[in-house]
DNA sequence: GCCCCTGGGGCTTGTTACTGT
DNA sequence: CACAGTAACAAGCCCCAGGGG
């Protein structure tokens, strides 16, 4: 079927009639031109909120837009523009609490600042599926890949890759000295919540109720969330010259929690644990109901997260909150810093994609940021209490 | 800075010298083709593994493009080919284990299907913003848009909203009768698990049992899971001649479980309930423990979902586990069914977006799909036993 | 003369740079 | 100067014509 019936230039011989062959398929800026008797070049200005079109033009083809029903294609925009304004989103893992609710605080904040998300979520975090993830991303043109997974390998396979683009990762542990093979490309910049903060907060809340053997289950070894907690915690516990044990090592969730337990219940000395998440706790707790140790008469347990449910554990659980929704968020304007975007322009309007000038070129000629500042805060409960005398 | 050192055909005139004047940006297909020694179309056919280029050519131009590191522009090919090759996902309300796993699958199979996700995620659930995310997505040209969200006012806003891509929205209800306002537009397609025989699976259990005096707590109003898992429960107690108690609402939150498992307490009647999901048994757990109510010696439980934490409640939860992966890889093959997509053809090669020849045009010629195929699985753990006699 | 390749030209929809009243 | 239009360009895909065997 040639010729859809778009005439391409309006030839400026005799126009056959006064029907303007409406268009078919999705109208285009010609469509709107001929319908507002300008030219596409004005329409293109009246898009872009350009000055130098006199309102009444201005009126006409608004007009026309409307009446078309026309908006214009952001495969020519980005071809036109040589920007996507989309940002690779790359969720690995189990989708558990945190990494869901930090998603979904990127994702309104990159609404909100006019950029398209695109996510790119796998179960798996092998290498392979990793970087086959950010490879697709970067051939979609994406400007900038963010990656929310607590894997410490998942953060090293990232930096491994000359995307070509900045790279933002979710990730609590500071970054490594520079192998030399990766000379002169900085790694991904880090966003974090101030894990240690938080573990130590839990700890401390244990030392002060008087507790001196306490234990701690540990997130999987790959975790940098979970190594961070433990720092904490040994920390803490270092510092008010207390013994620190060799951790017993779970993997998040419950099943390992519940197996802890009933190893910490096996230990006579221990009168409390920090337990990396509350998932884990919960295992805890009921190898603590199934064993007949009270808690927290017995054993007092502190959780790390806060899920929604920690309140209703049995007991309920004294764990320390994190704020996801806003580290979501502080991805989101960590992506903008780098990319150069200047302030917290949320591009109200309609969706305009915010023009910006390349500030750090690719990954950044400055060197990575790292943020980390964002403080857990401790709710205590009713599984911790002062150790029986 | 004019002329980008860029040149775009290659005059026939004389070449002024042998460097062929590296292209300082991204390479395009015409940067390759001369590198190659051939014409940009012979590029393009082997990129698109058209046939017709000898195999020495073929090699050439792919020595060519690993050279320069070519990669073709999504937009670029999206504007010739008229396809985006993405489809949207609005992920709308808390991110829960369910729409959390369902989105993953449903990610992971579209990336299988060479499909791009463009994902607008939300926590609120209001029609506004329903509205808005769904014309950000038109505006992106996606190709078809996936509501996941149990909300019936949800899948209600979409469906009025003409969108000009299909929809394809996990929603356990069947479809309402259509109203005059949307004559001829038929409603999204719906997905979904078989709430209904899941809920009966969980009523048959308790009954199985020996209990007569069964409780529901439900989920919110809003919800069609909520719904069906009520009208299961409903008609399984009713075709066993017993009485049909009103149920007790919750929001899906623990901290609802809970209120309901107080009142529950104060029936002096009931001996099991069935609780719409996990975490509200939870809550309901924790009311018993706190009365002092022997579970399922007192009460049987029965909850739903299967959360990976159900098997650590205290005592391990039985309850119907529904796989949302599954889930959200059927909405995807509904996705390529209603665009016409021939087969399960996972596009395994470099993402080459899978031609399709539009089927099924917009929202659907024929019939909106209703599938509710996928049956739950009843997981008997510690929570249910025989009534007391 | 037909098949296998290859190349030219045009089309996709916007943006930007330069002209012209 | 204010306003509008023309031309070139972005980076691909597709139809068709044509050279070589």
């Amino acid at each position: 079927m040639p010729g859809r019936g778009r005439v391409s230039r309006q030839a400026g011989g005799p126009v056959e009639a006064d029907v303007p062959a409406e268009p078919s398929g999705v109208p285009t800026m010609f469509d709107v031109a001929r319908r507002a008797g300008v030219s596409h070049q004005t329409v293109s200005r009246v898009l872009n909120g350009l000055t130098g079109v006199a309102a009444s033009t201005k009126e006409r083809v608004e007009q026309a837009i409307a009446d078309l029903n026309y908006t214009p294609s952001p495969a020519a925009r980005a071809m036109a523009k040589r920007r996507s304004g989309s940002i690779g989103l790359i969720l690995a893992g189990r989708p558990d609490y945190g990494p869901s609710n930090a998603a979904l605080g990127f994702n309104e904040a990159a609404r909100d600042s006019g950029y398209t998300v695109s996510q790119a979520s796998m179960r798996s975090i092998d290498a392979d599926t990793l970087t086959q993830a950010v490879h697709r991303l970067v051939l979609q043109r994406v400007e900038a890949i963010v990656l929310i997974s607590g894997e410490r390998d998942g953060v090293a396979v990232v930096s491994g890759i000359d995307a070509g683009v900045p790279i933002v990762a979710v990730a609590s542990e500071p970054a490594p000295p520079p192998e030399p093979a990766a000379a002169g490309r900085p790694g991904p910049h880090r966003v974090a919540i101030d894990q240690y903060a938080g573990a130590r907060l839990a700890t401390e809340h244990l030392i002060g109720l008087g507790h001196r053997a306490i234990r701690h289950v540990t997130g999987p070894a790959d975790s940098m969330d979970a190594a961070e907690r433990r720092r904490g915690w040994g920390d803490a516990m270092a510092e008010h010259g207390l013994e620190v044990r060799d951790p017993i090592e779970g993997d998040w969730l419950a099943s390992s929690g519940h197996a802890a337990g009933q190893a910490l219940i096996a230990d006579p000395d221990a009168t409390a644990v920090f337990v990396a998440n509350d998932q884990m706790a919960l295992g805890v707790l009921h190898a603590c109901h199934a064993a007949g140790v009270d808690v927290p008469g017995n054993l007092s347990i502190v959780g790390f997260d806060d899920i929604p449910e920690a309140a209703y554990f049995t007991p309920a659980l004294t764990t320390v909150r994190q704020d996801f929704d806003a580290l979501g968020r502080d991805v989101m304007s960590t992506v903008l810093d780098v990319l150069g975007v200047p302030g917290d322009r949320g591009a109200a309007g309609d969706g305009g994609v915010p023009g910006h000038r390349g500030a750090a070129g690719v990954n950044g000629e400055h060197p990575a940021h790292e943020r980390t500042t964002r403080v857990p805060e401790l709710i205590v409960r009713a599984t911790t209490a002062p150790p029986r005398a």
